[in-house]
DNA sequence: TCACGTCAAGCAGAT
DNA sequence: ATCTGCTTGACGTGA
């Protein structure tokens, strides 16, 4: 078990996930973004380290506009130091990464253009991902997508779509009970016809529940992922009191996670807190959650002074 | 320096 | 019809 956060860290001065307008696209403005998104993210690393956070997810921003026609530039090629020092970093010290895609990537969409779109957007993901040298344990995590009127068929289309992906990107995908629409029973469906796994999303199933309860749920979920896809991941969140259903608490309820800790024995996972405070709430859980026999701590080098 | 309109992209549900 | 939430406000212009 790996504690980890999202994307940003508030306590660090830098943003990895530092942007600009389509507009003001050049070469120029792109490599100055790029190189302070990486700068930062290695130092976001270093950061999690030293607060055994093992467990990360890179903002989908580090490369402005990577799937956007207006990019012609080779990121990948151009920066494959930076790339490699942030992996072997990672790798160093064992620690998972994922990505999550935004709300714009849909697989399912009978809109062709958007599904185009979703595809090169996802192919930037894997790219990233393979760029730094992670194995098939860094994952992409979305959701199977809208309803458009015909639960039904807007499944099915999910499932014939995930069969004619590249296998670079299907390495990595996984697919997450979603608040709305697709909860577990239903990503169950589309894993058996896939045999794609299964991300928990331990918020979206109270907000859009399936009739399993959570033992059962870490039981089916859990053979979904294989040897090479590392141990299931977990996304950990409850609703934020007084905001609209759906809004992600703003800092973690340690009653509440001990309790969840407690109910998700003996199955091991790592766990993304999607939680506002970030990084504050990953300390705080991490502490709860040392105790624990899953709990795995940050590696202790021989030859100090390392990093 | 600050206010504030706008930002590549989708969708569903609340208001 | 418009707003909100989703991984999240932050970019950029004009005063």
């Amino acid at each position: 078990m790996k504690i980890g956060y999202p994307c940003i860290n508030w306590s660090l001065e830098c943003k990895g996930n530092r942007t600009f307008r389509l507009r003001s696209y050049s070469v120029k403005r792109l490599k100055e973004t790029v190189e302070n998104n990486l700068d930062c993210l290695f130092k976001i690393l270093k950061y999690n380290l030293d607060h055994n956070i093992l467990f990360f997810r890179i903002s989908s921003d580090l490369i402005p506009f990577a799937s956007h026609p207006v990019c012609k530039f080779k990121w990948q090629r151009f920066y494959r130091k930076e790339f490699k020092k942030i992996g072997d970093f990672i790798k160093k010290y064992k620690m998972r990464i994922s990505m999550h895609p935004d709300q714009f990537v849909i697989i399912n969409s009978p809109d062709k253009k958007v599904l185009a779109r979703s595809i090169k957007e996802l192919s930037y993901h894997a790219a990233i991902l393979g760029a730094i040298g992670l194995d098939a344990s860094a994952k992409i995590q979305l959701h199977v997508g809208g309803k458009y009127l015909d639960k039904e068929k807007s499944l099915k289309s999910f499932i014939e779509r995930y069969q004619k992906l590249s296998p670079s990107i299907k390495k990595r995908l996984v697919i997450e009970n979603d608040d709305k629409i697709y909860n577990v029973a239903d990503c169950l469906r589309v894993h058996r016809q896939t045999r794609v796994p299964i991300l928990f999303d331990v918020f979206h199933h109270s907000i859009n529940p399936s009739n399993l309860n959570l033992t059962k749920i870490l039981q089916k979920i859990k053979k979904t992922w294989k040897k090479k896809d590392g141990i299931l991941m977990v996304d950990y969140s409850y609703q934020q009191q007084g905001k609209m259903k759906g809004s992600h608490a703003t800092s973690i309820n340690i009653k509440d996670f001990k309790k969840f800790l407690k109910l998700s024995r003996p199955f091991d996972f790592d766990i993304m807190l999607e939680i506002k405070d970030k990084e504050k709430s990953a300390v705080k859980a991490i502490k709860t959650a040392k105790s624990d026999k899953r709990f795995i701590k940050r590696v202790i080098l021989k030859k100090e002074g390392e990093i």
